[in-house]
This record gives structure tokens, C-alpha cells and sequence, in this order.
RNA sequence: UAACAUGCAAACAU
């Protein structure tokens, strides 16, 4: 089964989704019966064609599993399919299936609240943030890195710095450290709102700690200056990356 | 006492 396992998420990875589903069906002839893990790769696949539509249907075919068949939903079940919702823009179908999950006794871990924490927060409806976080606490979970990187996202994208800067400093006094990912979401905002020196001070900031700007990161300040008109700066972040041996695209 | 499979975060162009 951890074979077959294996072999389903290689063909949904070259999105041969249609094949990995037939190689699941299949498994039986080899005396293997597919588990939750197998199922949540294949609905992982579905997801990514943005067939949502028939992932559904395999989540519906879990629950009415028999008891013990290890083959009921689980969180990664769920949460691969909010996220999917979430990344349609549909928050509300997103909503409703963490409402299901709930209800039915999953626990939603950090990957399930940070897809909502980042639609809510792009959508820029805090009020539900704060629900959501209240219910961490509640549970006893905690923020991580990604929940943290999408809540300064969605603060930087409402043009609201104070809060997501807030984020920033909250997130490293409870120990965690920001990655590439983090900077580079941070300076984007400060870029888009052309607060230029605050994005100097945060690259020094950034390579003090050891985070090695990448092409996105570039790009962002790129982007950031020539909106500014700033053609000097920008040229010199192309010098820098070629210095750094990353190549233009 | 050992091995193996599933979900979350950032930028940009015509």
C-alpha cells in the first residue's frame, strides 16, 4: 500500500491524475487495499487539475466508509480540500467544510486554520481572523510559520503595515524565525506602498539573520522600485543578483 | 531494536 502510495502521488505530481485514480482502483488485483493516505494523495491530485468538483465526491465516498476501514477522512483529507476551496476563491464552501470537519470530530491542525487565516485576511475580514485565532487558542493551537507569513500577507495586502509588522515582531518573540518567505511578503508590501527606506532596513535585517534573498524576493524589490521610478535602485538589484549568481528571468 | 507514502505561506511580464 506505501508503494502504491508512492506511485499515485508520482502520477498526480505530471498531473495523470486519470491514471493514478485507475492505479488506485486496481490495487486490489495486487492484494492491496488503499488507505486514507493513498485517498488523500488521489484527492491531493483532483485538487490540483482543480477538479474540486470530484474530490468532494471522494471525501463524500470516506465518510460513508464502515467504521475501522481506515479509510475515513481525516484532517489532511479536509484540509486539502478548504484549501483547494480557498484557492478558488470559494471561502464560504472553504468555511463550510471546516464547519463539517468540526462537527464531526476532526481536530483542525495548523495547515487547516492557516488556509482560512489566509483567505479571511486577503479578503480582508479581520473580524473572522480574530474568530479563528480565538479558536486556536481555544484548541491549544499554536501559530506557526506559514499561519504568521499569511496573516502579514493579508495585513501587508490591505495596506495595514502596522499590523502585519506587528506580526512580524510577534511571531520572533515566540521564537519563531521568519523565512525567505516571510521577508520577501513583508518587503513586497513595503514596496507596493514605496516605503523604501523601511524595505532597506529590512534587507540588512534579512541577510543579518542569515536569509539569502531568492528570485521572488528580487523580483519584489525590482517591481517595488521601478513603480517608484527609483531606475538607479533597480538596476542595482540586478547587479546584486548577478553577483549572487542568479540568474535573470 | 529498524525502513517507507498524503495537506498550508511570498513576487513579476506581453
Amino acid at each position: 500500500t506505501v508503494i502504491f502510495s508512492t506511485l499515485v502521488k508520482g502520477l498526480c505530481l505530471e498531473k495523470r491524475v486519470a491514471e493514478a485514480a485507475q492505479m488506485v482502483d486496481r490495487m486490489p488485483q495486487w492484494g492491496c487495499t488503499p488507505n486514507v493516505v493513498t485517498r488523500n494523495t488521489l484527492i491531493k491530485g483532483l485538487c490540483s487539475i482543480g477538479n474540486t468538483a470530484v474530490a468532494l465526491e471522494f471525501l463524500r465516498e470516506m465518510t460513508s466508509s464502515k467504521e475501522g476501514s481506515d479509510c475515513k477522512p481525516d484532517v489532511v483529507t479536509y484540509s486539502t480540500i478548504i484549501d483547494a476551496l480557498y484557492k478558488e476563491g470559494a471561502m464560504a464552501k472553504a468555511s463550510k467544510l471546516f464547519q463539517e470537519m468540526t462537527d464531526s470530530g476532526i481536530q483542525p491542525d495548523a495547515f487547516t486554520y492557516n488556509v482560512l487565516l489566509h483567505g479571511y485576511s486577503l479578503e480582508g475580514n479581520f473580524s473572522k481572523v480574530a474568530t479563528l485565532l480565538d479558536s486556536m487558542q481555544h484548541r491549544g493551537t499554536r501559530l506557526n510559520l506559514q499561519c504568521y507569513t499569511s496573516l502579514i500577507d493579508g495585513y501587508c495586502k490591505n495596506q495595514r503595515m502596522d499590523e502585519a509588522m506587528n506580526m512580524f515582531k510577534q511571531m520572533q518573540d515566540e521564537g519563531l524565525k521568519p523565512g525567505v518567505v516571510t521577508y520577501s511578503t513583508l518587503l513586497d508590501g513595503l514596496c507596493k506602498i514605496e516605503r523604501l527606506e523601511d524595505v532597506q532596513n529590512l534587507i540588512d535585517q534579512m541577510v543579518l539573520q542569515g536569509i539569502s534573498p531568492n528570485i521572488v524576493t528580487y523580483t519584489a524589490l525590482v517591481s517595488g522600485f521601478c513603480k517608484s521610478g527609483k531606475w538607479k535602485e533597480a538596476m542595482e538589484v540586478l547587479d546584486k543578483m548577478t553577483d549572487r549568481g542568479i540568474s535573470l528571468n
